[in-house]
DNA sequence: TCTATGTATGATGTATACATCACACACTAT
DNA sequence: ATAGTGTGTGATGTATACATCATACATAGA
């Protein structure tokens, strides 16, 4: 079992968590076919339990933006628009630079190495032609960025930007070739942040940032 | 009645509503004691409802950060850290700034005279000594920029990080003086779109959030 | 006295019944 | 045939009963 999971074992999780899990995972992996309508009863049937922890759940992911709403209608994958893409990209450079800016200065000797285990594993990942792992490994290195730099707020906003641009699909965010490219450019910035050399770790979280914009619009 | 209501007229609210509402306001108007202890039951007596709605509006409050939940105790109006002050001063410049960039070029006579209009309402608001008032008619005047720049996505951040800040109470934010410094500050940047020069009214942007900046962080 | 355990209490979690309401579809009167 | 009306259906809104669970406090045994 792997150093980094995502989901913390969780026993006894609740209805609600399990719903919640299980439905924002489907959406993130690109399981939920665009334009299918979700509601209330039609997934408390799948997942045997009552309306209410599937209301909470779909309440909460609409407030993440991974669902819209029409009344009467039921719930959907949310679309995300061209200006939208370009907002995430916007806020993303913008917190993540900062943070290594912060970081850079500060960082330890066992901060840089959590991060290196993580692209060690994204490496493995890559190996092994894992799309999705990678995606959620690359959302494990900018978030453990965030957090070393104690930019809390950066963090959670940035988590919430970075599902977003996941509802676009595994296969589109890393094509053949992007998951080798993104753990160079990752690298790039370890290697900024290991030097405390902040102007160089923000340039290339520039770059690299840059590189996610053009994959990302280049999706319809 | 004024051009600018930031409620609009909402009859038949549904009880989830009307509890989100009054319970929102309530801790933006800081009419709830820090460390007062909040939970389903004692709001859903206050309100003569049942707990569902209660419980939907906390969980609501919860996720745009008004509210902290300790697990089997309750609710409680949330603290906001100095670093958290910090980031959210930071995204504001980031994403507002962007937003005159991108507006000002582009800016309609008309969309002049709507910001004009806020502007008038919140001269008249600080005549009459109104902190609440214009700190409403801050937002509204930061949240029309961001809308006339169709950054939407900004537009929804900001609206929760102001909301943010307003938990810190008017009386702090708007201390006799400030107000009158507000209103001559977002007219620099209003002049700065009028001659559509987006540097202009960046910098004027940039100098009106320090300023904010400096009254947050001199909140104990 | 100190520790362990029982138990009451308060809080949240969940199921379920019923209310409401928008919409689509059918039916009727013209 | 068409406009207007009735009605079923599906979706959400709300109340409420019951389950669960953490905690504090009391109490009994060592």
């Amino acid at each position: 079992m792997s150093k980094f999971d995502l989901k913390p074992i969780q026993k006894n999780k609740t209805s609600k968590e399990l719903v919640y899990d299980e439905l924002k995972s489907a959406i993130l992996h690109g399981t939920i076919p665009k334009d299918e309508l979700i509601t209330e009863i039609s997934l408390s049937k799948s997942f045997d339990v009552s309306r209410t922890p599937v209301r909470e759940s779909l309440a909460e992911l609409t407030k993440e933006g991974l669902l819209e709403h029409e009344q009467r209608k039921g719930f959907k994958v949310r679309h995300i628009s061209e200006n939208e893409k370009e907002q995430i990209i916007y806020l993303r450079k913008s917190m993540e630079k900062e943070g290594v800016r912060k970081l850079a200065p500060i960082i330890t000797e066992e901060q840089i190495q959590e991060l290196d285990d993580i692209l060690s594993e994204q490496e493995d990942a890559a190996q092994n032609d894992d799309r999705l792992r990678n995606i959620e490994l690359d959302q494990m290195f900018h978030k453990t960025i965030l957090e070393f730099a104690e930019q809390n707020m950066f963090k959670k906003i940035f988590i919430d930007l970075h599902n977003l641009t996941r509802v676009i699909g595994h296969e589109a965010l890393m094509k053949p070739g992007r998951m080798e490219e993104v753990i160079k450019e990752h690298r790039a910035i370890l290697e900024g942040l290991q030097e405390q050399d902040e102007h160089i770790a923000m340039d290339k979280l520039d770059y690299h940032l840059s590189n996610t914009e053009t994959v990302v619009k280049n999706i319809k």
